[in-house]
DNA sequence: CTGAAAGCGCTTACAG
DNA sequence: CTGAAAGCGCTTACAG
């Protein structure tokens, strides 16, 4: 491939005026301006950006750590970081870390030495070890969706809490009393603020210690199964179920026909992120969704402004409210 | 950020000396690697890989155009592609060219002057002139799902062919004659292919000339509603739909109620691509599934053997078969 | 076993 | 308005 002093050399002039034809910048006559011009086109030249990041350093790139781009949630985000990168004139490393810690460094790692601009993180647990890395290497960071022990970081993510509360609420207006919370794990800090949100919600309603009828698991369609089966032994038999996920929601699904149970004669439903549509029963539950498009853009400006010298400024939490979906059906509970 | 020099001067070495223990290549005395491991240690020295890829001429990255990651199809391809990226040791620049061969173009010159070693790009069109632009940079290139005019490159697709055949004849065998395929652009050669498809199949059932039952659309799910309104009006009216793709069927379902036709009872319908569900009669209609994983994954894995220095060998067209989800709703016809 | 030199492609800062 | 020099961070090829 040509470089540089190649169209310099065909042009007869210094590389640097190549340089300057390219970007634009400083004075070049018309007249070399020209035989430059022409020298590119007949040569294919095609900029190397290499060079010019390595003297800047600064590569206009950026490294997205999803979780796993499979799920439509993540999807939406990423694809609203991207509009907002192309927008911004940056590249996006797309990087699935399966909910692994051990991928998530690893990727970190391999992003940095490829000298990434920045990052934007869902962090797999709320363990975030390698921030310290990350801040060590001077690189600009801003998580998505989760927050994590250390506050010293912009963090865009949606209201949890704020959701949990008001699907709760929207059960009880139903006169549910015996409402099960199938929730994520313990270490993501969306399980803990949806969890944060019930109990305010059952408080309120008088009903306290209610703890016990969260039960802790995984975003996953397994844990939704298992989780199941468990909420169907207690007595009283819960009239509604909370599921803190699509997924959740899609095990659920799968357990109560086995038990003879339908949706929402015998049971209520509500469910968090209503992306994935695998369920015919869409029309009987009441859903909260998350403005995913929302907060990948809006995250990744962020990001772009802080690498835009905007460092200073103090750290910013955006919380982003759900969208609700309220469907007529999720209740009233059935009668004994 | 601290750089080679900075470690060998602390370790009292040579920066040769460091590479040679980073890459561990070459020979290192145990008590040299002892002391340089330190000094990187103390330093959190990262490898800049920038330097490598200027000096070798190769980056280690790839870059993936797709038409869009939201749709779920693409979502799963670029999964697979993400999945042998990661073995491999290569990373992936993301990119949505929302069908545009503009944005096709504007990305892929971006990314040429970000070195990435090789493409793997869904094209927009069929005539995919950027192809000249990749070709003469030396880069390697394979497509996803969709061929272009010229076949000197490297293809990876789902055998649409096959599958417009074998969900044609699912709908003959099942009594139907008046079957209406509401297709994709002209310039999308799966359209093109899924046509010739339903062709053979009617020829081979003795019927002739049946182009004029085939109506051109976009892969959307407007493009759906207005196919579905024209055939609507075809007198024999249509016993059978054909959607080439999940988005039409979307736009097909909306337009039968007010219509006030029912699936399956008045009219049947046969559905490529049946990942995004929105729809609530999905136990009612048969379905020809992209192993889109697989399509993914191969394509990936075909580029890295080129990279590997396989350029020699000859060009592959990997067709994978579609899965087929047949549910015995499907039809028959209604009797008139 | 270890290291000094050169060069990958570009642009900043300086000189004319 | 134009250009020669230096340097971003690394590693190949050579010398010792």
């Amino acid at each position: 491939m040509p470089n540089i002093r190649d169209v310099a050399q065909r042009a007869g002039v210094a590389p640097i005026t190549v340089s300057r034809v390219i970007n634009d910048t400083g004075y070049v006559s018309d007249e070399l301006r020209q035989r430059v011009e022409q020298a590119i086109s007949d040569l294919n030249y095609v900029p190397n950006r290499l060079g010019p990041s390595m003297r800047s350093k600064r590569s206009h790139t950026v490294g997205l750590v999803v979780a796993d781009i499979t799920n439509p949630f993540w999807t939406t985000v990423v694809r609203g970081v991207e509009d907002a990168a192309y927008k911004a004139g940056y590249h996006l490393f797309l990087c699935n870390s399966d909910e692994s810690v051990y991928k998530e460094r690893e990727y970190v790692e391999l992003l940095l030495s490829r000298q990434v601009d920045g990052f934007l993180i869902v962090p797999a647990e709320t363990q975030f070890d390698v921030l310290e890395l990350i801040q060590k290497q001077g690189k600009a960071i801003v998580l998505l969706d989760r927050y994590v022990r250390t506050r010293s970081i912009d963090i865009v993510r949606g209201d949890s809490d704020g959701a949990g509360y008001l699907l709760t609420r929207h059960l009880l207006d139903l006169q549910h009393r015996d409402i099960a919370m199938l929730n994520g794990p313990r270490l993501a800090s969306t399980a803990v603020e949806r969890a944060k949100g019930y109990r305010r919600a059952m408080n309120e309603a008088g009903f306290l210690d209610r703890s016990e009828r969260i039960l802790w698991g995984e975003y996953t369609q397994e844990s939704g199964y298992y989780q199941t089966l468990e909420a169907l032994q207690w007595r009283p038999r819960p009239t509604a179920l909370i599921a803190a996920n699509n997924f959740i929601a899609l095990g659920i699904v799968r357990v109560l026909d086995n038990f003879g149970l339908r949706i929402p004669e015998d049971i209520s439903l509500v469910v968090f992120d209503d992306l994935p549509v695998e369920v015919n029963l869409r029309p009987f539950f009441t859903s909260a969704d998350q403005p995913a498009y929302e907060m990948g853009f809006l995250a990744a400006n962020t990001l772009f402004e802080r690498l835009g010298g905007d460092r200073s400024s103090e750290l910013k939490d955006i919380v982003l409210p759900f969208k609700f979906t309220v469907r007529s059906s999720s209740g009233p509970p059935p009668k004994p």
